[in-house]
RNA sequence: GGCGACGUGGCCAAGUGGUUUAAGGCGGAGGUCUGCAAAACCUCUAUUCGGCGGUUCGAAUCCGCCCGUCGCCUCCA
């Protein structure tokens, strides 16, 4: 049984999709710039998500939009002096490069709001009928009013929010409405609508693409912390308006956002921010084990030490996995350590947890098999559940520029004449060279194994 | 003002009433192996969970107060 921590009701719960496949929308970035860890972290989460789903026989179909059209992006564009589909498609491109990069898995379908007009249109005619939205000079608002428990998912209060908002100039029947669609400004992007030209508001977007590619009930949505209140309550509200079905989602997941410590990291934040430039320094996988050691609710604290501590951590077990195998009668059965981690796993994403009934399993195979046991089946497993969690197993970027194998191979040679003649001296030089170059030599008996570190 | 989170070893981080005199990772110390290393393995590295009270047979885990850090309420994963 998995069990999950909804948003909603603020307890785990029980997971209990509605069909046989399970419905999950992410909400994704708007493309105006580069994805930065913060982004990580969120896909990272939801690609285990969506990956551990499958590994306990879950058919899923996974939908993650792109905010296309928003203030940020037309700035964006006019500060670049480009049209603003430049911006987006840049980013977009930019937004796929990082997750492949990440080894997060794309998403069934990855809808642009920009494609998806009709049904937007639709969605706030439908809520127009049910009077839970009223048109205002060209612009299309909610009646936050209108639904009762409006404010549900952020425990928040019609009455005492209004109170914490500056007070804008505005025709709005209350203050805490919020716009479905925008009438357009000058040199702005537009298009068009029973309610004149304009553009969709930021929250619009996701229930209508939520209602057309998984239906008008879902059984997960996700995102950031940070987007429970406006926009995911807005989401709830907008959607059960107009379907009159509640829930609109099944588990309402959030992933904590990441924390940095005080002045000292902020002087460097710019690169360690940027994905891609992170992804130059480190492996996948030591980002990844970096996120997944603290629990998806929790504020990881963001230092690249932490990332190069997570890269030896990852040393560990793709040692455990290659190391050559010994054939044996005797075998390690790894099967306990198998249900510790389906057990941590089922019980909301417990991923400290489960990784440590990996780090452990490799430790069992190491000891294992110096006593000469067959350890292949465990070594199996660990690629199993590894790959549950997203790791690839992958070594780390060169951080050097490094030689060629041929030329390892020459030095490695000359090492081992040197160590034949007993000349300790010259063997060692040639290791502090390999070493340098980020190559990695190991005796045992005769032979000498060199890898890239 | 409103909503909420957090404070566990040198660092990161699980655990949320007894099987935990607190998992796992990184780092450190010693040892085995090795020409020396590397890797691996073994041993050690918090009698203690921000502080003070309380509830209980029993608390890191529940309650109260205090101290400290942080997020959201405006764009944000």
């Amino acid at each position: 049984m998995i069990q999950l921590y909804n948003s909603l009701t603020r307890k785990k719960e029980e997971f209990k999709p509605l069909g046989e496949e399970v419905k999950m929308y992410v909400c994704g970035v708007t493309v105006y710039d580069d994805s930065h860890l913060g982004h990580a972290l969120s896909s990272i989460v939801f690609d285990v998500l969506d990956r551990y789903l499958e590994f306990r026989g879950y058919k899923v179909k996974k939908v993650q939009n792109f905010t296309d059209v928003d203030d940020k992006i037309i700035n964006r564009a006019n500060a670049d002096k480009v049209p603003w589909q430049e911006i987006t498609e840049k980013y977009i491109e930019s937004f796929f490069k990082s997750s492949d990069g990440l080894n997060v898995r794309r998403a069934t379908v990855h809808p642009r709001a920009t494609e998806d007009m009709p049904e937007i249109i639709e969605l706030i005619n439908r809520l127009i009928d049910a009077e839970a939205a009223y048109e205002l000079g060209g612009s299309v608002y909610y009646r936050v009013r209108s639904k009762s428990d409006y404010g549900k998912l952020s425990g928040q209060n019609i009455d005492e929010m209004i109170e914490g908002t500056r007070n804008e100039e505005s025709r709005k029947e209350d203050p805490a409405d919020f716009a479905l669609w925008k009438a357009v400004k000058p040199e702005e992007p537009n298009w068009d609508s029973p309610w004149g030209p304009g553009r969709p508001g930021w929250h619009i977007e996701c229930s209508a693409m939520a209602f057309k590619h998984l239906g008008e009930q879902i059984d997960i949505h996700g995102g950031g912390l940070d987007l429970i209140f406006p926009h995911h309550e807005n989401e709830v509200a907008q959607s059960e308006s107009a379907s009159s079905k509640t829930p609109f989602a099944g588990v309402w997941i959030h992933n904590g956002l990441l924390r940095t410590t005080g002045a000292t990291m902020s002087k460097s934040l710019g690169n360690a921010f940027n994905v891609n430039s992170a992804l130059e320094e480190f492996s996948s996988d030591a980002i990844r084990l970096w996120i997944l050691q603290s629990h998806y609710r929790t504020n990881p604290l963001l230092d690249k030490k932490l990332i190069g501590d997570a890269e030896r951590s990852m040393r560990r077990i793709r040692q455990a996995v290659e190391a050559v195998p010994v054939v044996s009668e005797k075998s390690l059965d790894p099967e306990p350590f198998k249900r510790r981690f389906v057990e941590a796993m089922d019980d909301d994403l417990n991923t400290p947890q489960a990784l440590a009934a990996i780090f452990d399993l490799c430790r069992k195979m190491n000891r294992t098999r110096a006593d000469g046991n067959d350890v292949s089946s465990a070594a199996d497993l660990v690629r199993e559940l590894t790959s549950a969690l997203g790791f690839n197993l992958a070594a780390p970027p060169k951080k050097v520029e490094s030689l060629n194998d041929s030329e390892v191979g020459a030095l490695v040679q000359k090492r081992k004449d040197a160590r034949a003649e007993k000349r300790w001296g010259d063997a060692d030089a040639v290791r502090d060279q390999l070493d340098a170059a980020g190559i990695s030599i190991s005796d045992t008996g005769d032979e000498t194994e060199w890898t890239r570190k």
